[in-house]
DNA sequence: ACATAATAGTTCAAACATGAACATTAAGCA
DNA sequence: TGCTTAATGTTCATGTTTGAACTATTATGT
């Protein structure tokens, strides 16, 4: 009855993912403070993006992809449209939706936050081959995809 | 001089990380709800398992490997403690530190716990090989290396 | 030895995320 | 139609995380 034998640091899977974590745990942290000079929060970061590529999104929509609930949004919304970064405007034919949009100012911002996002990816993933990143990539997808159903 | 084409969605890197923190936030979520019966948060459980590895552990030293400043650990503790999970004895020799170890409570607590983050990590990497799950840990090992000197 | 630096931990206020309860609007169905 | 159910977004109370200022203790350098 070995209980050492048996415990999670032992088995690969639970120490690589424990890498995982750690990575983006630190990744994370280190865009936070890159992206202060923009004084940008990397969620609301994650907000422009999402925005730029889904033009047109309702909050609910925007709460699904980024796997917040949907008050996190209604918090989060307000500063960013304050600060001229994006529009909210009603849905015509359904009243209880809210439209997002970037203005020109939550592109152009954007586009400076992505330089420093994508040097830090770039610095991060630099080590790997594209052959090994595209491979965690589509391992990752994988495991959301298991997890969803969870 | 086309804009589109510089964007990060257009590199691999860029994409394949996305899906790394999607997936770290998923698993983290999962992992929330699957430890609620059992009273414990996912930061609670890294203490639990980085006192079980490393007993006699400073506060400091803690914060330092959970990747969190030193007043998180400070407001995290009490809570643990009161519930008999572990003590925080002062050191003989250097006054300012304060000894952590987990007690038998903490212990077989944190045994259960490990059952259910065993088991979702389990699901989650089913779907590498055992060579594709090294290979990602080691890649993540190295993102972390590289991200510590930025 | 003594003044200065650095370190460990705490406190506090502010920012942030969360989930439940709520109002409004839409959809389904008898 | 009218009634019930579902969906969108907001509000609010709670708990968490953070960083800066603070106390107490140890290290360092002259």
């Amino acid at each position: 009855m070995n209980i050492k034998q048996e415990l999670p640091w032992d088995n690969p899977r639970f120490r690589n993912w424990v890498a995982v974590a750690r990575a983006c745990h630190v990744l994370e942290r280190t865009l936070a403070t890159k992206l202060a000079p923009l004084d940008l929060k990397p969620a609301q970061l994650d907000v422009l993006m999402n925005l730029y590529r889904h033009p047109g999104m309702s909050q609910h929509d925007l709460a699904r992809r980024l796997l917040v609930g949907r008050s996190n949004i209604t918090m989060l919304l307000p500063q960013l449209e304050a600060r001229g970064l994006l529009r909210r405007e009603g849905d015509e034919k359904d009243k209880r939706v809210l439209r997002l949009n970037l203005t020109e100012a939550g592109e152009a911002l954007l586009m400076r936050a992505l330089k420093v996002h994508m040097a830090l990816i770039e610095k991060a993933m630099s080590q790997s081959t594209p052959e090994q990143c595209d491979m965690i990539g589509e391992q990752m997808r994988k495991i959301a995809d298991v997890l969803k159903e969870a």
